[in-house]
This record gives C-alpha cells, sequence and structure tokens, in this order.
DNA sequence: CTGTTAGCGCATTCAC
DNA sequence: GTGAATGCGCTAACAG
C-alpha cells in the first residue's frame, strides 16, 4: 500500500505561490520566450523551483502537437547489430530533446493492437528499422506521415535514409579483381528482400564486368551459424578465389571454419570479403575485409529529417549515404 | 504544406454517430469490463470502426494512473553488452501491455534537465542499468519510488534484482583449483564500482581457500583494448596458471594477443577465465569460460515487479539470481 | 444500466 | 502585461 503523499505540483500550485495567475505562470516557464513581466517571471522560477515543479508533458501534449517522442522499430533487437550507430543515434536525438522510445514487432500482424495501447501511437516520428512492413503500412499504423524508412521499403510518400551499397560492393569486387581473383562464391540473405536482391544484382554485374566468374551461392540468414553451415559447401574441392557475404557474421563463421586457411588473419586459399563492417571485424579474430558506409553521416541525414518535422512531406526522395570497401587482412 | 483535413476522430464523434453518451462510448471501447447495454456496445464498436477511432492515449492517462511507459536507463548503449538478455526483457515488457523508452545517460549532471523535459519523467518505473547513479539519486530524479536498480547501487527503499555473482566465482575457482593451478592474475574493472569492489574481494577469498597465490593483478575498463593492453604485462615470465577476467571483452583481448597458446582453443600455458557469459562467447574464435546467470530467470524476477507496481514498496529485498560457471575450452 | 458533470494539467484565446 | 475563461480527449464520480 503505497501512498501518494509527494503529489507532484501542477502549475497552478507554482502560480499560487508565486502569486500568479497560472497563465503568467506558464508562460514564465514556456520555452518560447512569451511576455511576461521581468519580476513575476523571476518569482515564478524561483517558486517552480522551490516547488520541484516539473510540467506534465503529456498534458502538454494535449495542446501542443509534440510530444517529443520518436520511436525507433526493430524486428529483433539484433537488428541493432551495430550497437555504434546506435548508440550515436539514440545521443544524437536526446541531443534536440526528444527521447526514444523502442519497438520491438517480430510479426506485423498484432501491431496495430499493440500500438493503440501505448503511448508509442502518438510519437512525432517513427524510424523503421526493421524490415517487417512498408511504408505504406507503417504509415497506416502510426497514423502519421512522419515515418523515416531505413529498411529499403520506403515509397514515394515516406522519405528514407539509405546506404548507397553499390558503390561499396564496386570497390570491393574492383578490390578483388585488382588482385586476381578470378572466380568467387556468394553468400546471401534471404533474397525474398529488395535490398538483398539488389545486392545480389549488384555482386554478379561487378563480377561480368571485372571477367569474375560466379562458381557458386549459398543462402544464409546474415548469422554466424549459417556462414559455419555454408562454408565446408563452398570451400571443397573446385575452391573459389574469393568468397563474397552479405553479412559480417557470416563471413565471420566461414573464417572459423576455415581458420587454417587464414594463418595471421591472411588468405592462402580463398580471400574473404563482408559486409556492414560491423565493430566486431574489430577484433583480431575476425580480420575480415568488408564494406561499411559513414555512420556519422548516416546518423547526421536522420536528424536533419527529424528535427525539422516539416521536412516530412511527401515527395522526399531518398538520401543516399555511400558506402566505401573497408580492407582488412581476410582479402 | 500538408493539410491536415482528416482530423483524428475523438469519442464524442463516435458517440456522437452512435446516438449515446461519451460516457457510454468510453465504456464500451474500455478493455476492462463496464456495464453498457449489449445493444448500444455494438452500435459504438461500429460507429468506431466506421470512422477509424483510434483513443487518444495520452488524453487517457490524465486520469487513469499509469502511461504503461517504462524507462530503460543505461549509461552508453554498450551496457546492453547482453543483447540477448535485452532483447528478452524487451519482449517481456511489451508483453504486459507496456513500452519501453530508453535513457542514454552520460554523466548524472545535466540528468535532470534532460528528463523534465521529456514524457520520460513520467514513467511507471525506471529500470536502471546504468551505474551512474545511487537508488536515492535516480528516485529524485524521476521522483518516483517506481524505480529497480539493476546497477547495484541499491539501497533499503529501492528494490533490485542481482546475479548472485559470489556463487559463479566459488564455482569458477573451484574448477580452476581442481585442474592444478596454483598462481593465478586478475584483470578488473574500475574499482570504484561496488559491484566490482564486491567482485574482486569473492576473487581473493576463494583464491586464499584453495591456496592460489594472486601473482598480479590488472586494471582495464571492461574492453576488449584493455584486456588487448593488459595482456603482455601479465603473462610474461612468470606466467600465472590462471587469468580472470571480469570481463569477457578483455578476456578476449588477452586470448588474442596469446592466441598462440591456445591451438584449437586449448590452453597451454595458462587457463583463461571470463565474466557475463555474453553471446560472443559462442564464435568458435572465442571459447571463453565464463560466469553467467540464467537470463531468463533474471528478466522474470524484473517482471514479477514490473506486472505489479504496487510491489514496489520500501523495504523489498533484493533479488538474487545465481551465476553459474559455464566452462568452455578457454580453461 | 445510463447520461450529466467535473475534472486530469496545461496552453491559449481574448478581453481588460 | 495580465488574468479569466475555454478547450485538448478522455474517464471517474455522481445522480438518475
Amino acid at each position: 500500500m503505497s501512498k501518494e503523499p509527494p503529489k507532484k505540483p501542477t502549475i497552478a500550485d507554482v502560480a499560487a505561490l508565486a502569486g500568479v495567475s497560472r497563465a503568467v505562470a506558464s508562460r514564465a516557464l514556456s520555452s518560447e520566450p512569451r511576455p511576461v513581466a521581468e519580476e513575476k517571471r523571476n518569482r515564478v522560477i524561483k517558486a517552480a523551483q522551490q516547488l520541484g515543479f516539473k510540467p506534465n508533458l503529456l498534458a502538454r501534449s494535449l495542446t501542443k502537437k509534440s510530444v517529443n517522442l520518436v520511436a525507433i522499430i526493430v524486428n529483433h533487437i539484433h537488428d541493432l547489430s551495430d550497437l555504434d550507430l546506435f548508440d550515436l543515434l539514440l545521443n544524437e536525438i536526446q541531443q534536440i530533446g526528444k527521447q526514444v522510445i523502442l519497438l520491438r514487432v517480430g510479426s506485423v500482424e498484432r501491431v496495430e493492437a499493440f500500438l493503440r495501447n501505448g503511448i508509442a501511437y502518438h510519437v512525432d516520428a517513427a524510424l523503421v528499422f526493421s524490415d517487417f512492413a512498408d511504408a505504406a503500412t507503417v504509415r497506416h499504423m502510426f497514423d502519421t506521415d512522419r515515418v523515416l524508412m531505413l529498411n529499403g521499403r520506403h515509397d514515394a510518400l515516406s522519405p528514407a535514409v539509405l546506404a548507397d551499397e553499390a558503390s561499396g560492393i564496386r570497390e570491393a569486387v574492383r578490390d578483388a579483381a585488382a588482385k586476381g581473383v578470378r572466380s568467387a562464391a556468394l553468400v546471401t540473405g534471404r533474397a525474398s528482400s529488395l535490398v538483398e536482391a539488389a545486392r545480389i544484382a549488384c555482386y554478379r554485374e561487378e563480377f561480368e564486368r571485372h571477367g569474375i566468374a560466379l562458381l557458386r551461392m549459398a543462402q544464409g540468414d546474415y548469422s554466424y551459424q549459417s556462414g559455419h553451415a555454408a562454408a565446408a559447401g563452398l570451400t571443397g574441392r573446385d575452391c573459389p578465389d574469393a568468397i563474397f557475404c552479405t553479412s559480417d557474421a557470416m563471413a565471420m563463421g566461414i573464417l572459423d571454419v576455415c581458420r587454417a586457411d587464414f594463418p595471421a588473419g591472411r588468405p592462402t586459399r580463398f580471400r574473404l570479403y563482408g559486409f556492414d563492417d560491423v565493430s566486431l571485424t574489430e577484433f583480431d579474430a575476425y580480420p575480415i575485409s568488408s564494406i561499411g558506409f559513414d555512420k556519422t553521416r548516416y546518423v547526421s541525414e536522420i536528424l536533419r529529417l527529424l528535427s525539422t518535422l516539416e521536412a516530412f512531406v511527401p515527395g522526399t526522395p531518398p538520401v543516399q549515404v555511400p558506402a566505401r570497401f573497408v580492407p582488412r587482412l581476410s582479402a
């Protein structure tokens, strides 16, 4: 039975203590400059401090538009494979005075009911990392146009920030070609994903351009385990000169199976290329050449949109952040 | 210029369309069973559907007590070193109809001002992973007793869930002793942390009990890099039989420096023990024996408190989740 | 069972 | 400048 004696002070309490009307107190405490007599303003501020007054932003949001909340939507927390990126993003969002509500949505099925039961429904904007839904679905779910698609499933109405992966793939394949690679294998994720399909197409094109024969393909699910499982089938006899993976984790799995082929991290039998440039590749044990984009730039593009919510006009073209090849020992 | 024509329907609109009062509409739409004539209930539901009505939960939370929001407070996103744990936690919290607002607070300095400007200030409860503040500070910051300390800095007033690390340390040192270890080194984090001090004391005690000589200590910051840096100084001549680290990441750093001493992951010169049992230790390259606790149990203890908020009475004793030794190749 | 009333806490007219 | 009054959308409390 927890009694609730320290009732949180409202602006009325502050006004009373300061001997002014609620309206004056409200104005004095407003972040925007409102006309208030200097003397009264000081009294109000002092009273607020004295009472430990904190405005109830839920109530405020009834009359104002914004709640200063943005939702980040992931499928599974591992979508945030790159914690550095996420940390940067979180920090920057907080810098502009907004807070983050983190939504983990497995399937699209019961999402709406779920949303409706939480504050998340009222966010200023939704950042969609999860690939569970397309732009239209998310707009409908949140009942807002303030949707920023980061999963590649945007449309003409919703803005997006994307890595221009093609540029990175081009550099990686060029690197391989320059090193004499003549044949390759490609390990991919689900081909049903649009971005994945685009990657595959891009690899094929670049292989062709450089006269590299695509000997084999394997399908995984981006995970370490799936790379592990695929390794044997790819590196038996007829081993390609290089193996390209569409995730670093799969490359790590392959590397662990074939570690003997990488004394001191250097390739002897085949070169290994990953994708995403996750921070794990900074560990000595996984010196995997990868493809990554400038996280700072990526985040700042997201924030540019977030800090000017009016910018969410239909037709805003997707922002591309170029990806680069990041050479390490494995290739 | 996005016009705002599709004004969101309010419960008044629904009531009007259904030809009932707002109160009846409210009751009919309530999740809790409220007395409403069956016929009217149906009319209301149909009207709501027809209008695409979604209740404004911000308004609701004005009159109801709960906002169904809980804050998770971290120092740095890497506090969530164990994403599996976090994923589980997030999922479970959502299961009970609450949503998570994620707060990254570097220092305690400007936190209050930050809180005051965000929804987070009104959450139902705060889960504190960050070690930035003690229980009293957090209670004051959130102006609530609904604070659950997960960082070891709880007091008599705030409940806590903790890993009983001593049990795991005991098992690990016993394992070492049984394998003939007679000397050891200990790699720790900041000794200023209470939990870290407790760990160190526990290791010392167990070393003594088993007649293991503590040859050296090194201080890191739990990171891979700090383990990497400490490795040389620990394993030169006079190398101890075992090295115990208070984080897996530090053990990984050491392992990478001394990989030659671990052919096929097995120790030849010294045994290596980590701490936390992060999922990285599942990778072949880092088969580090560790100390971990039952994450499912840990999370369910947290949820037990969260789902009965009245349980947050002063004096609730900390809940202990036993930690166990998790043997792998490195020891 | 139902409808009316009165707030929740705040920001905003609009007169003064 | 200021303050009284009003409304944001919803629900608890109260009469009917």
